[in-house]
DNA sequence: GATTTTATGTACCATGTGGTTCATTTCTGT
DNA sequence: ACAGAAATGAACCACATGGTACATAAAATC
């Protein structure tokens, strides 16, 4: 029962896209083979994550996986890719504008909350690459220097703010940055560790506001004018 | 090939632990595991951990680990509990004494920084244990409510420096605490995805002196009465 | 001294792992 | 029409996985 018949036909296979088709089969077959690995990723970490049930949640093959991103690794690199294309590229505190340089500030800093909050998959994949050392996201082009956008929208508005006279001019900007993105990604990357040693449920709506708003309130006050005296 | 003989004497035993041994062999044994496996769920989160490899690096068998941890989730939870009993317990801002409210604050918020920063492998189980929703930590009794007390501390402060004059009151004491581990937290947890980001060394010591001021200047200007006129 | 309990080592097992081989079908360019 | 390229499926592989069965040496208890 070791040796079975090699030689009969295996049959089965999908027709490929007509030209018409916006999307070509093949990547439609990528793009459901990187969705489904995206949740597998997000749920057990690299190393957690089998290859057999990720391949088992497509609506195609093992081989395709390898066929498509040769490796496990590769297929985690282009997972991480994608998300940091999704997600890590849109620029924060640019949407709304605001008349005073502080306003813009809360809405900076608020905007970053959302963005966290709405991609939570994207947070859990970056917990999981600190985790793993950054060992991918070093080696990944697509993934580096994706902050740099974010800081200098930051700086322009802190300069209005200190032209304005509404902040003060003795802080680095990257303080700042720090401030603002390690409250907001730590209100959704340790929602739940935290919510068991509060007793609490930080997901419920009203909390999920209150954490918001906070994001606003620790960055305007800490650009604001004020004697601390401690 | 299949069957071996199976009644050869078996040998090899090390001697168990004198009388006059403070601690027994087999608790010498069961630490010996716990280290090794802490490394390993800091360096591959539960699944990625192999049980193999863990017992390759202690001194004992895997034979030992199910022997005195039952199983795989067994041996995690007590890695868990051996951390937060090390760590989580150990209470922030009780060690100096300020003369002023604000000045305790201020050491609250950079000694709950110092605290993840020397205990990076706890910060570490934590994000694992968020990656994993939580399920060991909400099934263990030990881990449960830690932070009681540190909030409580917190309110102290707090109340002090609104009696004193020098902090506002109309703030939730759960929001500067989140924003004090929040900043804390993940200037450790982040800290490589980060530096990645921004081409940085986040790790060299003049930024990590940086971070533990930052963390301190947040919670007192978050505490500080300010017109911030946003 | 005999018996029970604690603590341990070795070999083993079914199943899952990441990854590959071989064969095949459909599309594309000429 | 035909050659080559792109895309796919099924079966397979060596090895690692978490976990267990069996045997046994030393200590504690009687």
């Amino acid at each position: 029962m070791t040796t079975q018949d090699k030689t009969r036909p295996r049959s089965g296979r999908r027709r490929r896209a007509a030209d018409q088709d916006g999307a070509a089969l093949a990547e439609e077959t990528r793009g459901n083979i990187l969705d489904e690995a995206t949740k597998a990723f997000v749920a057990h970490g690299f190393e957690g994550a089998s290859i057999n049930e990720i391949a088992a949640a497509t609506a195609t093959s093992k081989r395709m996986i390898y066929y498509h991103f040769g490796s496990k690794q590769g297929l985690y690199t282009a997972v991480l890719e994608a998300a940091y294309e999704r997600v890590g590229a849109q620029k924060i505190g640019t949407k709304q504008t605001s008349p005073t340089a502080m306003g813009a500030l809360r809405a900076y800093a608020e905007d970053a909350f959302q963005k966290f909050h709405a991609n939570e998959d994207f947070v859990r994949l970056v917990m999981a690459e600190n985790l793993n050392k950054g060992a991918t996201m070093r080696n990944s082009e697509g993934v580096r220097q994706r902050s740099a956008g974010n800081l200098s929208r930051l700086e322009e508005i802190c300069k209005a703010g200190i032209a304005e006279g509404s902040m003060r001019d003795d802080f680095r900007i990257l303080d700042l940055y720090f401030a603002v993105i390690g409250v907001a990604f730590h209100a959704v990357s340790n929602r739940i560790s935290t919510g068991i040693s509060l007793d609490m449920d930080l997901g419920a709506p009203d909390e999920i506001a209150f954490r918001q708003r906070l994001v606003g309130d620790v960055a305007c006050r800490y650009a604001a004018k004020t004697e601390v005296g401690d």
